[in-house]
DNA sequence: CACGGTCATGTAAACGTTTTCATGATCCCA
DNA sequence: TGGGATCATGAAAACGTTTACATGACCGTG
């Protein structure tokens, strides 16, 4: 691997001249300029990014940890806030947390070490004690992307409303007992905020309060949960899944239970993964601007590190997409029913 | 930013033992240990990996270059290669070229200005020329991720023996004619060698040359590619899809256009994406182990750093797995007529 | 023609580590 | 009790850049 040392000799200069015309600064004669030129395409020298970082104190990097990027909301944010740092010239360290909160720290751990200049995360609960409490003892840009806002800038959107949407769109089709599954409540501050604002919509109109239910991220089968849901003569007849791989889920569950979507139940999403339009029925979603959302936030870092002070929240706009997984709650008569099995993470609240 | 002077200074030892406590090398005092200890504790010192980094000339970053992380497929490998890259105590710098082949040369060029130790890339082709040429080029370990065998270690699954498969399963199902669509066979080669199997058999058992329907990567729209290749008494009755997204939007396309999968046409897709098995008819589909590659692909790229030399080609399994979107061929008779709108990407070889 | 100013380039320090070599202290055993 | 081995630590060089400062050549002007 050539240095810089290698060109200035084979030029003949020294390596401030050599350092001078890579970085286009100071003012250079031409023909000393064209023999640098030549020298370093002739040894195919490449400026090494760490001797220039150490000078400099930054690495132009940024960091990112998402819970994971098996979920496509999360790797579209990932791949707009990488192209947005691509073209301010940063590149991306990325890390995953596996929605385990304990594991966040030690992966944010894993990024400062790699000395990134700024950080983008998504963490379960900024709030939470053990996470708030090393989240503002970092020392350098932080940015939240999906999390409710918390100490840091944070680029979201409005959970709280979008579930009063979510719960306004079925009591406007006539549902009266609602229901939300999420991956976990208590894990994920965007999954609490979302059922806040559906369930106070759902009691501002006189409903009870909707029924919650919680399965482990790991668990894909969410037959055992849904029959038990759905047994009983109280069974909801609208549901509110905090994300799209959930409802989609939840959509092949009810088919697998013999139950019809939305004739038994209506469904609604939240993200807008692309599988959903695609889907039949094509998946009612709240979305949200995921790639926007990547991009936003690296432009919130690097104006930080640029000396910026970024806005403490950014909202952007989420948007009802309304599919055919939603319909007219079914009169009690027509359903069939289900043979409840094992009782399996369902709770009233 | 506590450096190691400052630790030194504040313990009262010299910054060489310091780097001694730190890396646990050499013999120190046990209470000379403690006082660095509690030093570096004080002053919340971390390692500076950019000076690290320059005295060893390694950064214990792996750089990864994938197409788009909106296929589930690249993702998950993502994930799997960032899990063993951690588990190894490197970090992992991301990046896109959006399939274009123009992009892939100045994506790789930002990782290796980042100074990356290995590379993982999947490119368009690499035996295609202008790729290969500044594939071989690089001064590092570089591992090959999908793509067939070229001129760096490999790991990928048997593209043309899983097109074999492919077909043989169309034709033990009583298939006839089949026809397979694919982003860009000229800009893939894993798609081509998908072709290549496919064709192959189809040809060995004595059938017409599989009909080849090229979509544009950005295009999401299947409806006018797919109503031309269903028009006419010689559509096909078996459509293999070279990727389980193309599958998909296939499969919408097909019901937008008034035919069913598979009474109309059976379709097969490739990767194996979790969004397929939650689908109505569940897409049949062959799978690759993507996180395994990923995983896989990590853990070549570490063993050529740690001086070994990788086998020249990995192949790891693929696997059938048949859904509900693959039935037997339609009696000529019972398939509806489509009106064909404008002509778009059908070819015929 | 002398002198202030610009131009073109070189010298050397600095960034934060790791590591080699050197040094003094301590130890063990003959 | 002396001397080689081991222990504990320090001094300084090296990694590859950038950049402040220095230097000499040249130019134009009064």
């Amino acid at each position: 691997m050539a240095t810089i040392r290698d060109v200035a000799q084979r030029a003949g200069v020294s390596i401030a001249t050599v350092s001078r015309v890579i970085n286009g600064r100071g003012t250079i004669r031409p023909e000393t300029r064209d023999r640098v030129l030549a020298a370093i395409d002739a040894l195919g020298f490449r400026p090494n990014a760490i001797g220039r970082s150490l000078k400099a104190g930054r690495s132009q990097v940024l960091g990112v940890m998402v819970p994971t990027l098996a979920n496509p909301v999360f790797a579209e944010a990932v791949e707009g806030l990488q192209h947005r740092a691509r073209a301010a010239g940063y590149g991306v360290m990325i890390t995953t947390s596996e929605y385990d909160a304990a594991l966040e720290r030690t992966a944010v751990e894993t990024l400062l070490i790699g000395r990134v200049d700024a950080l983008v995360l998504t963490v379960t609960d900024p709030a939470a004690e053990p996470t708030r409490a090393w989240l503002d003892g970092l020392d350098r840009p932080v940015v939240l992307i999906y999390n409710q806002p918390g100490p840091c800038p944070t680029v979201t959107v409005d959970n709280a409303a979008a579930g009063r949407t979510a719960a306004d769109l079925f009591i406007r089709a006539g549902h009266r007992r609602l229901a939300m599954v999420a991956g976990s409540f208590t894990g994920s501050d965007r999954a609490r905020a979302r059922w806040t604002g559906f369930a106070a919509q759902a009691e501002a109109v006189g409903q009870a309060t909707p029924a919650m239910v919680e399965i482990p991220f790991a668990e894909t089968d969410l037959r055992p949960a849904l029959a038990e849901l759905m047994a009983g003569s109280a069974a909801p007849t609208g549901l509110f899944c905090s994300n799209d791989l959930i409802a989609l889920r939840a959509i092949a569950a009810l088919r697998a239970l013999g139950l019809r979507v939305p004739r038994d139940l209506s469904v609604l999403g939240f993200d807008g993964i692309a599988a959903g339009a695609l889907f039949e029925p094509s998946l009612s979603t709240i979305t949200q601007p995921s790639r926007a959302m990547g991009e936003t936030a690296a432009a919130l870092a690097l104006f930080e590190l640029a000396g910026g002070v970024a806005e403490p929240v950014t909202i952007l706009p989420h948007r009802l997409v309304e599919g055919a997984s939603i319909g007219p709650p079914p009169s009690t008569s027509e359903r069939g029913d289900v043979t409840s099995p094992t009782s399996t993470g369902v709770s009233s609240t």
